[in-house]
DNA sequence: CACTTTGTTCAAAAAAACTTGAACAAAGTA
DNA sequence: TACTTTGTTCAAGTTTTTTTGAACAAAGTG
């Protein structure tokens, strides 16, 4: 092609604006964090690491989305720890760079193993505490329900493993 | 038994008061209720329905849960909405009275009609937009790249039906 | 060592979500 | 009609969550 080609230059060699569709990308992630409960900025982080096929580093992701430090910062980590990012060291260069992981597979297990199964889990500790104090005193008669209640719960503890 | 029945009295003719166990059950669905991203109060209030064999009005769920008409109403009406709760009207009573549904797969299947569905059609949406953006213009490298990443979302969402 | 670059932490500010209660509507009763 | 009971609405208040940015730590460089 032309005589321009890229050269491997230390800093910023990617775009340093969105273009349109990416900004529409970004949004939609945006919200689907939101309805997952999570932070509006890893929604944002992920998408915009999703729309790009180079890596990108805090530095990039702050200026590209006009956070701060402390957002990118913490939004990076926790998407690496639910395994929705990942970081990758560029020989020579002392800053982390960060890819998306675009297998839904990964995307989804991550997100049970880190969000659902702890509730699941803290779940599973009510029970006992419940069941607890069923065996406390007299009062046979709310005693009974609540036992009635208690293997409701367990069922449904059940069916949902 | 005794002689003190329980007379069809028209006014309260239920406990006035939680049992240790109901407390711990109704702390429970809070927790639930927060981790589905729903208001702690939808919690408490399912959370109280489910223990009773009866069925409770508005005041009475706002009385023993000690929150306000507002959260009361607002929170009864979200649950039969979602198939949580259901109403009951009993002869000869102006009152509303509730119910909680016990069945898991109605509580489920009422939670992803109302929630996750909307969420959904949400995102097709979205996708539709991200489309027209991609027509727009020249700018050939992005917009190539975005048609990419509209195609694994495209993946996606057929994954997910 | 002094300086730079990169990234983390956390108290305080800002934003978002939830709850409250007073005002209102609807419908029954006398 | 005037009064009561039941339930809804929504602006304002409260609480919770998220974001910010300044201070700090870690590690490379000259």
């Amino acid at each position: 092609m032309t005589a321009f080609s890229v050269a491997n230059v230390s800093s910023s060699n990617q775009k340093d604006y969105l273009d349109e569709w990416e900004i529409a990308v970004i949004d939609l992630f945006l919200n689907a964090a939101n309805s997952f409960g999570l932070p509006k900025s890893y929604g944002q982080i992920y998408g915009l690491l999703f729309c790009r096929d180079q890596s990108l580093s805090m530095d990039e992701v702050m200026k590209l989305l006009e956070i701060s430090k402390g957002s990118a910062s913490q939004g990076l980590r926790a998407l690496r720890q639910l395994g929705a990012v990942s970081s990758v060291f560029e020989p020579g260069d002392r800053k982390e760079r960060f890819v998306a992981e675009i297998r839904l597979r990964k995307l989804v297990g991550g997100f049970l193993r880190e969000q659902a199964d702890p509730h699941l889990d803290k779940g599973v500790g009510r029970l006992k505490q419940i069941e607890a104090l069923l065996v406390n005193s007299d009062n046979t008669d709310s005693l009974k329900r609540g036992a009635r209640r208690h293997e409701i719960l367990s069922g449904w503890h059940r069916q949902m493993s």
